[in-house]
DNA sequence: GCCAGATGTCAGCGATCGACGACATTGTAT
DNA sequence: ATACAATGTCGTCGATCGCTGACATCTGGC
């Protein structure tokens, strides 16, 4: 599952945690956290730390990957491939902007 | 690449943005937060926000992806897979726990 | 060696965190 | 319908965030 957003881990967090029939009480205790936290990170909070994200998702057997946007394969040449993320940048920065605002 | 800790996600960051040739101002710039954040998310800051994160690397061109642990194959047992994550689950919170004290 | 640029560190500020405890609301099994 | 479990929301508190601006230190090209 691809991650783009807070609210794409919440939903990734509640959907395992269901899916290993533990309720947010038993996964908070499991993780170190309070409930309350359990309930915020799976509304999507965007100001929740990442330490405790990390602890979670390990917890629930979850495994996040990081790779370049825009590899089909891992064979793309450096040049194209530095071309692409530096169009990406931009519209991304300016998406990110848009939000803001 | 796998991420699992704070200090994963704060070199993957510095890596991904000195092959792109970009300094920490630049970065900051783009994403559209200090100069300071991104001195800090890149020393592997456990406590910075997912929001911010997840700005910066979509800025750097780079996907995250979530997955379940233990899946060599999509074709395991559900049984087998809840019993799997449920030794990570403990492992994982005595980890946690000894890293707090 | 020199120096400009890049990175690291610090202090202060208003905003927010995460924990705790409590209460409100929803969901589910009978 | 009822009872209980699960989830959602609220208030309070000490800790920390992320920003700004400034200064310290490091790095690399000349």
């Amino acid at each position: 599952m691809r991650i783009r957003t807070p609210a794409d881990l919440g939903a990734l967090i509640r959907d395992s945690r269901t899916k290993l029939g533990l309720d947010q009480k038993s996964l908070a205790e499991k993780v170190g956290v309070s409930r309350q936290w359990i309930v915020e990170i799976e509304k999507g909070k965007s100001r929740a730390s990442i330490g405790l994200l990390l602890r979670t998702i390990g917890a629930l057997g979850i495994a996040l990957d990081a790779e370049k946007e825009g590899l089909g394969k891992p064979k793309d040449t450096s040049l194209s491939h530095g071309a692409d993320a530096h169009v990406d940048i931009d519209s991304i920065v300016a998406s990110a902007r848009r939000k803001r605002k």
